[in-house]
DNA sequence: CACGATTATTGGAACGTTCCAATGGAAGGC
DNA sequence: GCCTTCCATTGGAACGTTCCAATAATCGTG
């Protein structure tokens, strides 16, 4: 266990060849005759020996591998987004390095450097939570791409997003349709994708004539900030009879905190989230949500990360995925008009 | 962009030292004198230098990384388990690379065989799916901590896992106690984990007299397979009044079969699953379950990792922690008793 | 059957660091 | 003012690969 590892020389030496015809079959290289592969596989073989990705990467210059940022695993939808950049960058014969932030900047600034010192090729980015400044520092480095925010855009910068304000809309007109009128929001706390999805729930407001209806409880996009804020919706004097909630995860907890105070879902009061996670689709929960198509945004944004790695200096694109509302049984006329 | 990485040798340079005494430097040694410190602290800022993670493990033959494999990201037990992991490691100034296997054996072998390539100096395998053979291979290699699992014993394997039959014996006498005679099992598919949980509730089960009444049905650890065993127990000439549910997020899948087919959970269904995620808590939620200390799990595991880094030909450590029962909504009398 | 063309193989330099033994200079002691 | 001690600093050799230009071996071909 503590002896050193076999080296490529160890290889060479024991199949009888040099270390160059050792590194060249071992890359599967063509020119390597078939006796020669033979005993050098073997060899390899016996000594259990494994290529050193430290020196391969030193000497080639290719680490081949792709430094993913997330901005907390807790939450079911980046499982999702992973799923789809992993199977591309496998596709691609790479590796990815996965780190989480946990919604600090200094410390996703710490670890994205990290990154960088492993020689990253590119770096995803989920929801992160830097500054413009910071971001564009990276990405001035390192060919970059961001998933689900769209707001910082600099020369080399992609992303793929949705629109959270059209789907703020969409969430809120669909309330509205059912006859809803006194509608809250609760709010995902202080970043660009809350903020969009706030203003699509102001926009809808305005447009149906409830601007003066409009109530946007402070909250987050945790479970338990969804519950802190809907409790605090419900204790107001006329509390609203349907909540539009910044995330899916916050939504059940905002659910949890209806049921808790006596009311049903969605018979005292409707909740819609936001994401489509694969939970809120268990019949238990059954959340009417708007379903961001969280895998092939994944997909999408280890593609174009190629692409830029292949040709660093084409100008940025803005991917923009469509979002569908996906009405299910959290949502319903509100008592009065039912 | 695409301009080459400034150097060691460039940063020396242009501070005017040797490269030798900007290593030094880069590295916090006290006897660099001030004025050199400053110079080259300056000179790097100005370049741009980042040292090379790769050169660096090459030369001194330490990556400072320990290679993390999971089963699977979509499980929130396994984000509560990596908190632990990572606040550990951290502290210690290590990196994690973390990997998945999808529960497959093939791939995660793939994976592990990249992470020896990267040189990690320590391996943590949270619910793995490898064989016995592979395990040690790889536990040869490099110091191994498993974690969830405590099947495969090696002479340097350490494992860190709860009393999975222990635990499902507390699952389902919770049931009996509650007046349950028709409690079903809904497994969770061919790993020892679910094993010693359907152990557990057989052991009960007879221990009870109830050995005639034992009923599993085979399903899985995701809430798609919880739901589908549950509608198969449903579906029998008489259905249990009680399922003890293999894991949560089948439990969940479980839940909602209930539902659907016009029955009430804990009304006319009890149900109880396995791990103790925070989503359980929910008051939509309010499962009953067996739950682990996750994260404290996680920080054991990587506890236990440095120990053997340190003193790698230790004998093999098995920690066992305590899982206790949680007992919230989703259990309750059988209506005939109640 | 010698000759160029091809094919397989090789040793050395490079990659960017750290380590180590050696150097130069300043300071302290007598 | 010389010798020792100590300190900051240095250049060269590693680390384990890949790349490259050069060599050795094999092969038709005229």
């Amino acid at each position: 266990m503590r002896e050193p590892r076999p080296t490529i020389h160890d290889v060479a030496s024991r199949a009888g060849v040099s270390k160059s015809l050792v590194s060249l079959a071992m890359r599967g290289s063509p020119k390597v005759s078939d006796a020669s592969r033979e005993a050098i596989r073997q060899a390899a073989a016996d000594l259990g020996y494994r290529p050193n990705a430290a020196a391969r990467s030193l000497a080639d210059r290719h680490s081949r591998t792709i430094g993913v940022l997330v901005l907390d695993l807790h939450n079911p939808v980046f499982a999702d987004i992973l799923d789809g950049i992993q199977s591309e960058v496998r596709a691609q014969g790479y590796s990815t390095m996965l780190v989480t932030g946990a919604a600090d900047p200094d410390r996703e600034q710490a670890e994205l450097d990290k990154l960088l010192e492993f020689q990253v090729e590119g770096l995803i980015l989920v929801s992160h939570r830097l500054s413009p400044a910071s971001l564009r520092r990276f990405a001035a480095e390192v060919p970059t791409v961001v998933v689900t925010r769209d707001d910082i855009h600099g020369p080399r910068i992609d992303t793929i997003s949705n629109d959270d304000v059209a789907g703020g809309t969409l969430a809120t007109q669909h309330l509205i349709a059912l006859g809803h009128r006194r509608i809250a929001h609760l709010a995902g706390g202080d970043n660009p994708v809350a903020r969009h999805r706030e203003q699509g729930y102001r926009e809808a407001m305005a447009e149906a004539g409830l601007a003066d209806n409009a109530s946007v409880i402070t909250g987050g996009l945790t479970d338990v900030a969804g519950y802190a804020a809907a409790r605090q919706a419900l204790a107001e004097p006329h509390p609203p009879t349907a909540m539009f909630v910044a995330n899916d995860i916050a939504a059940l907890g905002a659910i949890a905190a209806v049921q808790e105070s006596g009311r049903a879902v969605p018979g005292d009061v409707s909740v819609v989230g936001y994401d489509g996670i694969a939970l809120g689709a268990l019949r238990t929960l059954n959340l009417t949500t708007v379903a961001q198509p969280l895998e092939r945004m994944g997909r999408l944004a280890a593609q174009r990360l190629f692409a830029r790695i292949v040709l660093p200096r084409q100008r940025a694109h803005h991917v923009l995925v469509e979002s569908t509302l996906v009405v299910r049984g959290s949502t319903a006329p509100p008592r009065s008009a039912g």
